[in-house]
DNA sequence: ATAAACCTTAGAGTCAGGTCTAAGGTCAAC
DNA sequence: GTTGACCTTAGACCTGACTCTAAGGTTTAT
């Protein structure tokens, strides 16, 4: 049985992280010491270990609770239902990318059409492309051969 | 001279968002009326849409703000003040890019290794791999060589 | 003159995922 | 038998960019 600050030690999350957490329906301690303190069996440690996972991976909150939920009873649950959660996070994360890269090419272009040298910014291409209304995005699609999509 | 609700019609941005912008330092109305109302002229309209484009492209209010104070005296500003502020937020973009094509590779990795099928998710090998201490990652380094990087 | 449609402000709430504080209780070692 | 390290809770605070509410004042058309 480990304390909260082993616990923390031992995952890298901190107490408050770990309280938190609890808070939140995603953990918690199998035993309570009589004045309340915490203490962790090696079941909960492979939960919060599970956790912290799918954490780093990227999952939400949310999505680990729904993942939590076939942990604990995974023959009623299916495979499927797993690779629906994976599924949704990889389309946000892809979506997410999408919006990046754009917001890249956009930028990329705004310095290539820039000097960037020490004079005036009165003649500044970026400058002036902020001012004009989706001046940037027009000047994106004809770099990119809109009519090509 | 526009009043706040024509501004917001005009701009896309709604009420509230320009009033927080004004709170925030990055737009004003050069005008009000006795009883306070907000007039806004054709130089306010056209900061308000230089806001508009620059928050568009992606640029944080914190960056909009140095790209305001370029834009009120140019003169003594440089192009490279410009495209400092630019290759800043490329630079956070790439990186934020980099992270969330790390998370894509490992998602896919576990969409490849599961069945993806009806069938109990007892045997699910990315229910495997979350409890599995960083095996995700491991099994990524794997498969994508990290002895070549 | 009155109703509809507008405007004002300060300040609270929202999202996610923590992070921290205050005020106090507990436990181990010396 | 007390110091110091640990633990508890409720709840406030943080980031960023809004979004909304309450309570009231103004303008315009009829
Ligand atoms: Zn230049
Ligand atoms: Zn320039
Ligand atoms: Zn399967
Ligand atoms: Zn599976």
């Amino acid at each position: 049985m480990l304390k909260i600050s082993e616990l923390s030690a031992r995952t890298g999350l901190s107490t408050h992280t770990l309280r938190y957490y609890e808070k939140h329906g995603l953990i918690s301690a199998s035993e309570r010491s009589e004045a309340g303190y915490r203490y962790y069996s090696d079941t909960d440690v492979r939960r919060v270990e599970f956790v912290r996972t799918a954490r780093h991976i990227g999952f939400s909150l949310n999505d680990i609770l729904d993942l939590l939920s076939i942990r604990l009873d995974k023959s009623r649950h299916s495979c499927q239902e797993v690779t629906d959660i994976t599924e949704a996070k990889l389309a946000e994360v892809n979506a997410r990318i999408a919006e990046l890269q754009s917001m890249r090419q956009t930028l990329q272009i705004l310095l290539d059409s820039c000097c960037g040298g020490p004079e005036s910014a009165t003649h500044c291409s970026i400058m002036e492309a902020l001012e004009a209304e989706q001046e940037a995005e027009v000047e994106k699609d004809r770099r990119l051969g809109s009519d090509a999509r």
